[in-house]
Order: structure tokens, then sequence, then C-alpha cells
DNA sequence: ACCTGAACACCGTTCAAGT
DNA sequence: ACCTGAACACCGTTCAAGT
């Protein structure tokens, strides 16, 4: 839906200059500045992205089709930056594990803009080539095809709602003093660490049912 | 943090009647009209939901404390509405079951409201009530106290994503037609179905996982 | 081509005034 | 006690003007 413009070409030798000399922004260097803008905790917004640029709220939409498709953007540089290149020769279990936790690892490094993907549609290439991995990982497994794609689902709900963990506040749950609920959270880690426990447990039992899965079939 | 009036006691015979004669609002019904207001596809805020409940903006300021507390009173409403109460003599991986599927129909049956309640605090005593449900029924099968909130931690994370899944448009991945994930996505079940056997299945891989760790234990 | 500055409709919030 | 209406600072977006 949304079209922005491509990077700049070099300039060539003699070609006219516009003003500035060089330009200041570019979509990489918009969504750049708003992945740190909302990792320094404040919030995201056309204006405070202009103030943090250092430009006028207007000079944005040379670049970008507005704060829409600036979030867009912000998700695939994530995606970019994080570049999962999977090694070659990993059983499909493994393939699966390494997938999943370096998606839930890009989250866990920008915990704040997650809430700001979430509800929307998916269609930068980068991320989609994940899912192709994994698809590709449990085909080659022996799921059957019509499973594949509920797998999929499994495991992306699961990394989602395991980086939605981070974006919390350190104790998610304001359990009371009496409950049972109460006592464990005071007496056990900090939410971040069981967050990071939690995550690399819920991998070990999916995928150890999944092994049996393929096992029993 | 935010404080808001309670409900209006019944008036006494005789008492002054300020105007108007009966209170338009009141934190449920700014709650409600809320939640109907995004369900029905619309973008939340305090001047629509205002328009809509036939109001001033201003006046929502006398039941609630702004923006943020009426989106903690959504989470409140969608939680008692819910009304989820756990059978008695249910062994520990039914009460599971039954009160991540309740979560999980909760969120099914407002999708779009989820993504405003992402990355905030959880102090409504009803959404707590869940989470003691679970930890209480993981206590009670014998799971250590340190792994207990782990699994708590996990579930929710899979409950999350999972209705999260349904917020996002009919078909997230716009996968390309060359790739495995395309020819899955073309060939397979639209996106909602997939969505709930997604759930399912997920729901069992946890449990039956969870089953063979007691006993290995 | 790229940025500024003025303008617009709209947002969330406060507060004095009305009943 | 509860609602209105005016006011405020701020938001996202458009567009003519400057270089």
């Amino acid at each position: 839906m949304f079209v922005y413009y491509a990077h700049r070409e070099p300039r060539a030798e003699g070609e006219a200059v516009p003003r500035p000399s060089s330009p200041i922004l570019s979509a990489d260097r918009i969504a750049d500045a708003a992945i740190a803008l909302v990792d320094a905790g404040k919030a995201f917004g056309v204006n405070a992205l202009a103030r943090e640029l250092g430009v006028t709220p207007s000079s944005l939409y040379n670049h970008v089709e507005g704060r829409d498709a600036i979030v867009e953007l912000m998700r695939g540089r994530l995606a970019v930056r994080a570049a999962i290149s999977v090694p070659d020769g990993l059983a499909w279990d493994a393939v699966v594990a390494y997938v999943v936790r370096s998606q839930r690892a890009m989250f866990a490094e920008h915990p704040l803009v997650l809430p700001l993907l979430v509800g929307k549609p998916v269609t930068d290439v980068t991320v989609l080539g994940y899912y192709e991995a994994l698809a590709e990982a449990l085909l080659s497994a022996g799921f059957p095809d019509d499973e594949v794609l509920v797998i999929v689902a499994v495991l992306d709900a699961f990394a989602l709602g395991s980086g939605l963990d981070l974006s919390a506040p350190p104790e998610v749950w304001q359990a009371e003093p009496g409950s049972a609920l109460g006592r464990l959270v005071a007496g056990g880690e900090p939410g971040q660490v069981r967050a990071d426990r939690a995550f690399d447990l819920g991998v070990d039992l999916l995928l150890a049912s999944l092994r049996a899965r393929l096992a029993g079939a």
C-alpha cells in the first residue's frame, strides 16, 4: 500500500547539486532514529522524531508516507539489522530453535518497539524469510503440508508473546502478598530473568512435543 | 497510580438531586463504550469515545483519569465480563487448559482491544486471579516453587501471542507465490481458522511436555 | 530534490462556569 | 455532583515557497 523512496544513488560527477548539498534524511535514517527514540523510552511520534533528527516534521514526508509507514520501516530495519542467516547442515529442530531464538533476541534488544508493531500485517521480505525458513525446516522433517503452517503459527505466537513479556515493566504481575502468586513473585527471580527462563523452557517444551509427534506418526 | 470514581451509591430518599437528574456516565459505562468503539473497528480516542457517548470530552474526566486509565478500565471490564470461574475437582492439567482457553476466548471476542493493552502493567484483580489459578494448579501438580512462575509465564506468553494472531488482518503473511510459505498459505485454511487450530495445537504440545516433565522428575 | 514555515483539523487535558 | 464550553499545548498531514 505504502511506497517510499529508495536510497539515493551516489551523485554523478558534475551533476547539479540541490540544497542541502547532501540530503539530511533518508528512509533508513528516519527508521533508525525512530528505533532509537523508542528505545530511549520516549513516546513515538512524527513530531518528536523530527525534533530528534533536527528537522521540521514536514521534511519527513519527502521520504516516508506518514506515521504508519515509519512503523513498518522500523520493522524492516530491525529484521535487516538482526540479519538472521541459518547455518547450513542443521537438523530441523535445530533450525527451528535457531530461528525462534534469533527472533526473540531481536525483540529483546528493542522491547519497546514491539508494541508498535503488533496487529499490523507483515509485508517485510526479510521477516517473511524467517517464516520461510521455519516452514522449510518443518517440511523437511516430514510434517504434513496442512500442519506446517499451523506449527509455524504456534512458534510465532510464542515468540511474539515472549517478546512482549520484555516490553512490560519489570514486574508485570502486581500480585497481592497473601496469594500463592504473590509468594512466588516475592521469593523468585526478577521479572527479566524469569522472562528469559520462560522463553527457553517454552522452546524446549514445544520442540520436545513436536519430536514426539513426529516419532508417533 | 490512577484513581477513578467508584460506582454511585443509589440515591437516598429526599436527597438533593443534581443535574442531570440521573448521571449519564459511569466508569463502567465509559469502559463498555470504549470496548464497543474499538470492536467496531474505529480508532480509540477520548474524543471519539465522548462522541459515541453523546457527551463532551471533558465530561469523561469526572469519572476517569484520562486516556490511559480508560484503557486499564477496558482490561478490567473484559476480565469481569469473561467471568472465568474454574470448575471444582479438575485435574491440574484440566485447570491449566481451562484457564488458558478462557483467556484466549476472551481475547478472541475483542481482538482489536488487545493491541491497546500490551506492554502495560497488569494491576486488575480479576486478571491476576487467572494467574493465581494457574499457579495453584501447577503447585498442586507437584512442580517445584521456582518453576511454577516460569511455567505461568510460558502459558501467558503463548495465550497473549495467540490472541494477537486474531487482531492481525486475516492474512498476516503476505508471502511470495514462489516460496514454500506462499504455497502453504494459498493451499491451506484461511488465517482465522489456522489461528484457532494453532492455539489448540500449542496448548496440547505444551501440556504434553509438562506432563512428561512431571513424570520424569 | 529536499527542506522550511504556515496552515488545518484533530488530539488529550484543564478549568471556570452553569445547574 | 456532573456536564458544558472555552482554552491550551500538541499531534499528523498538506502544500506553497525557497534554494
